[in-house]
DNA sequence: TGATGAATAGACCGGCGGTCGGTATAATAG
DNA sequence: CTATTATACCGACCGCCGGTCTATTCATCA
C-alpha cells in the first residue's frame, strides 16, 4: 500500500468515525481492529500509534458522543429566560427529539445503539455522558430547591435518578429490536409510552412538585421516534461523514 | 488425558461452578475457555458438548444466579403474614443483607461482581433476575393497590423502578472499587448511604405512601456490607463447592 | 543537507473461540 | 453374551483476533 500521510486530527478524526460506523453495525466485540484499519484504510502500526488498544478507541468514541451531546443542549444550558423546571424539560425533550430531527443518521444510531451486542459501547457512552450531564443537571436542581421551584433533597442523587430513567428505556428498546416483527415494536412502543407516563409523574413526586409538572415528551412522541424508520430509510447506521478509502 | 465419565448433570454443574469462578475472578473476556475447561478438567470437545458457546455459558451462569436468588426469598413470597408494604420492605432488606450474611463466598461475590470486567457478566445476571422477580413485584404491588395500601399506578413500571434502583447502585460500587483506596471506598459508602434515603422517599412518593414508610435498609447497614470484607476474607472468589481435578 | 522524530507499513505472534473426526463407555436389543 | 447404537468425551486443528515490533518514508528545521 502507498504511504499517505494525513494531519494527525483528521488522521484520528477519521479512525473514530470508521470505529463508529463498524461499532454500531456489528457491535464492539464483533467488529475487530482489521475491519476498523480496513476501513480507515491505515496500517496496525498507524492505529496503535494514534490508539493505545481497542479499548481505548472505545473510550475516546465515548468521550466524543458525549461531548457532542452536551453541545446539542448547550442553547438550553445559556438561555436565560428559562426557570429550573422549564430548563429541565426542554433538556429533556431535546434530548430526546434529538433523535427524530437530526435525521437520517439519527434513526440508524438510535436502533443500533439498543442491539445487545453494543451494551458494553451503550455502557461506556452513557457513563461519559452521565459525567458530562450530572453536574448540570444538579445545577438546574440546586437552582430550583433555592428559588423554591423543587422541594426535595440530595441534587446528585435526583439528578442519577433522572439519568437513570432515561437508561432504563435500554432493555425495553433492546427487546422491541431484539423481537424484531412489528407485534414485538408495537408492544415496546405502549410499554415505553405508559413508562414515560410513569416517569413524569415519578419525577414530579420525587422533586416535590404538582403532578403533571414535568413533560418528557407528549403523548404520542415514542410512537414518532420508533417509526421514524420508515420515514428516514438509513441504510447504513452512522456512516462517516469523511471520505473514506474503501 | 484419561477419559473420566461422569453423570451429566453433574458434569454440567462443575461447568458452571469453575466458570463462575473464573468469570468472576477474571472477567467474563478475560477467562478463556481454555482455562474454563483446564479447570473443570475436561476436553473442548467435552465442553461443547454440553454448551453451544461460551456465550450460551455465559446465559446458563446468569439463569442459575437468578434462579438462586428467587430461591432465597421464597420464604418472604409465602408467609401469610406479611402485608404488601411489609413483604416489600421484608424482600429489599433481604436481598440486600443476604449479602453480609451467607458468608463468606458472598463478599467476594459482591465485590467481584462489580469490576468494570464483569458489565457483561452483571448485566446478563441482572436481565436473567429482572425476569424472576418482576412478576413476584408486580403482583405484591396489584395487592398494595387492591386493598388501598398503595396509591400508584402502572405497577409493571413501578416494579421496574423498584429493581432499577437496586441495579443503580452499579455504578457507583464499581467507581468504589475501582480506586481501590479508602478515601474512595469511604466516599462511595457515604454516597451510597445517602442515596439509599432518597430511594426509600422517592419510592415511599412513587407508591404513594407517607414518608417513611419503605425502609431498604436501616441508617449505617451499607457501611455493614462494604467493610464485611475485613471479617470475612475470601481470597477465592465463588469457589466450586464440588471435587475439581486441578 | 543531514539529522531527528512523527507517521505509516505490514510481517509476525501467542492465544482465542470454535470445529471435527475419532474413541471409549453406557444402554439396549436380540 | 454379544452386536448395535447413543452418549460422553478427547485433542488436534482452523481462522482470526488484538497486539508487538522492526523497518521505512516524510516533514521539519538546525
Amino acid at each position: 500500500m502507498p504511504r499517505i500521510i494525513k494531519h494527525p486530527e483528521l488522521r484520528r478524526e477519521e479512525l473514530l468515525d470508521h470505529a463508529q460506523a463498524l461499532f454500531l453495525t456489528h457491535g464492539y466485540d464483533r467488529a475487530s481492529l482489521n475491519d476498523v484499519i480496513a476501513a480507515a484504510g491505515v496500517s496496525k502500526g498507524a492505529f496503535y500509534h494514534y490508539f493505545a488498544s481497542k479499548e481505548a478507541l472505545l473510550e475516546a468514541l465515548a468521550e466524543r458522543f458525549a461531548r457532542q451531546a452536551l453541545a446539542g443542549v448547550q442553547k438550553i444550558l445559556d438561555d436565560p429566560n428559562l426557570d429550573p423546571l422549564g430548563r429541565l424539560n426542554a433538556l429533556m425533550a431535546t434530548s430526546r427529539q434529538a433523535k427524530i430531527e437530526t435525521a437520517p443518521e439519527a434513526w440508524a444510531l438510535f436502533e443500533t445503539l439498543f442491539r445487545p451486542e453494543n451494551l458494553v459501547l451503550f455502557h461506556r457512552i452513557n457513563l461519559a455522558a452521565s459525567k458530562s450531564f450530572s453536574p448540570v443537571l444538579v445545577q438546574i436542581i440546586r437552582q430550583g430547591l433555592d428559588d423554591g421551584t423543587f422541594r426535595t433533597f440530595d441534587p446528585e442523587g435526583v439528578a442519577d435518578i433522572v439519568m437513570q430513567f432515561g437508561t432504563a428505556t435500554y432493555d425495553i428498546i433492546a427487546k422491541a429490536f431484539a423481537g424484531g416483527s412489528d407485534a414485538d415494536m408495537e408492544i415496546a412502543i405502549e410499554t415505553l409510552e405508559k413508562r414515560v407516563r410513569l416517569y413524569e409523574i415519578a419525577l414530579d413526586r420525587i422533586l416535590g412538585l404538582p403532578d403533571g409538572s414535568i413533560r418528557i415528551g407528549e403523548p404520542g412522541y415514542v410512537r414518532a421516534v420508533m417509526t421514524a424508520r420508515r420515514d428516514n430509510p438509513a441504510e447504513t447506521a452512522a456512516a462517516p461523514k469523511r471520505a473514506g478509502r474503501d
